[in-house]
DNA sequence: ACCTGAACACCGTTCAAGT
DNA sequence: ACCTGAACACCGTTCAAGT
């Protein structure tokens, strides 16, 4: 006789990122995303295959928010500033939700990466404004240029890594604002 | 009554690092740690106070190999070349032992970060490059955009993040070659 | 059809007992 | 002093049994 399901994928997922961004992610664990959604372990098997492919689903997810938040700070229209505030809007994500900013780009030995068409989604928004600064032969380059350095920078940050002394928040304007110079002048 | 030490902790160490190189960071454990020295797992506690602990000790020596590789790679006298060099002598590594890699910059909230003082060395050779090229003021700055860029584009580049096409070799060559030549114009 | 308790394999860690 | 087997807590996963 069917039963009526008591949890489902997007409740999974969602229980999976606040676990994530609350306790880090050895405590994402099939037992509290369980316990979260109202349901026993095992029965989380049957909407997702295991724990692994559960991570990869919570990095999906964070991903597409990324995507969708670099997409909507980019309206003033001025290239330049645009994507400033990407890289600022960035930092703030990463700032907000740590633990889901360092499942991004895990290497995928681990086991986990996104979905390529995601990745895609999430980085369309800076190759658009990259390609209004450099146009469209030399965009990709630049804008893997960009993304490389901002999402080194924010890991190296959230990883404690800058240990020399300075004023971080002027290194990163340091950064973006030779980023964005050199790619100014690029243009012709 | 004494009994001669059967292992140490450079031994230790030394299979962790061999075992990660291998199979990962999940076939990191203290059982195959123990196997490949001889030992039985509990043994290892009189060294190590426990797997966490362990792991960071291995990123530690991967931090200190990648300071020596990014020392040594710097002796041609030019700053432009010797820059050039690093990132790709960086990219040489990264490729060569990607799990090792992708511990350098993991995130403390995983609880695996390395001592300040090492990383602060692995990072000099590249400070002192920079310096030559952009003067000691604005040396720190510099470095850490040119780390940023460098970690972050290896770290997509290992996670398979590049999906948009494109020639990946090319788009190092240009990130490279984008921020040498900004620096360089920096100079005054 | 979905859920569960019980069970299994595996891992990190502790500790009393051995030498 | 160092090492070990045994034990404990915990986790991922499977599956027969329930509704």
């Amino acid at each position: 006789m069917p039963t009526p399901a008591r949890t489902s994928l997007t409740a999974i997922v969602a229980a999976g990122r606040s676990i994530l961004a609350q306790d880090g992610l050895d405590e994402l664990t099939m037992q509290r995303v369980a316990e979260a959604t109202g349901v026993r372990a095992p029965s989380l098997y049957k909407r997702v295959p295991g724990r692994a492919a559960l991570v990869r689903l919570v990095a999906a997810d964070a991903v597409a928010e990324v995507g969708r938040c670099l997409d909507a700070v980019a309206t003033s229209g001025d290239p330049v500033s645009e994507l400033r505030g990407q890289a600022e809007e960035l930092r703030r994500f990463a700032r907000a939700d740590p633990h889901a900013f360092g499942l991004v780009f895990a290497p995928p030995t681990e086991g986990r990466v996104v979905d390529p068409s995601l990745l895609a989604a999430a980085a369309a928004p800076v190759v658009r404004v990259v390609a209004e600064l450099v146009g469209p032969e030399q965009a990709l380059n630049a804008a893997r240029t960009v993304t490389a350095w901002a999402s080194g920078f924010l890991r190296m940050e959230l990883a404690g890594a800058f240990q020399l002394g300075g004023d971080v928040d002027a290194a990163f304007d340091y950064g973006i604002s030779l980023l964005v110079d050199a790619l100014g002048r690029h243009v012709r």
